[in-house]
DNA sequence: ATTTGTGCAAATCGTTTGCATCTGA
DNA sequence: TCAGATGCAAACGATTTGCACAAAT
């Protein structure tokens, strides 16, 4: 998988495509990615798995989503779907798929064409207070 | 319109209030208010542009972003509308009106409704070499 | 042997915070 | 007067970078 991206199958590229594929579909920030690591007894650096989150994205093995503006989430989903947002506790978890259609969408400018289209339904608790 | 929204009118929130509301719909980020803050010789510091950023949107006056990780951008326009993110510029510009439905949106998770629906239209120049 | 990846620590960058000072009501 | 606002500089947290060392081909 790794060879075929055109990525040197390194211990800890292994391990980290071990961490974030074989669970299935997830979002995941590098601090969380890293901590994973850290308890699988994974001996690898942050920058390393900043690197390898990058790698990984361009090779089109991940998708970056920005929801949040303090942190990345990275999709191991790289299909055509859509999120949720959870804004209490910032998670993103998928939307069944099949649902959602974008309609009517306008022309892009000029010169320009569509790379992707990002729907995030963003979610709050029903009972929460809303007095913020 | 700042004392309707509970807000003091003070000298650099009027200054600022004017720099967003006069020039139509934009999105801007907090360095680039700054900037024309500063231009424009209004003495404002940048942790007053960020209260006031936030204040404002907490008011209901603008509604922030994200597209960008490393950037908040904040609307002008907190009317029902969606985005293109020309991705070579890091823009944000409003969709034309009355386009783009979301059809068939599932329903949220137990115990959650919907606060927002963002959809973005990420879009690149049909030129640019795709070799990345 | 060469090239590419990794780890560490320091550097960056947007944003936030603490606190003394000022200002609008 | 005095609560609330501002400015400064320091603090922060996520991410990036520079460079010496290690591992893959």
């Amino acid at each position: 998988m790794l060879r075929h991206a055109g990525l040197r199958p390194t211990r800890q590229r292994i391990a980290l495509g071990e961490l974030l594929f074989s669970k299935g579909d997830r979002h995941i920030s590098a601090e969380v990615l890293f901590e994973e690591a850290r308890q699988a007894g994974v001996p690898v650096s942050l920058a390393t798995i900043y690197n390898t989150l990058h790698q990984f994205t361009g090779a089109g093995l991940l998708r970056a989503i920005s929801v949040d503006t303090t942190r990345t989430y990275f999709d191991t989903n790289t299909g055509d779907h859509h999120h949720f947002f959870l804004e209490s506790s910032e998670e993103v978890i998928d939307m069944p798929d099949g649902f959602i259609r974008v309609e009517n969408l306008p022309a892009p400018p000029d010169g320009f064409e569509i790379s992707r289209v990002d729907v995030i339904v963003r979610v709050r608790a029903t009972d929460d207070d809303r007095s913020r």
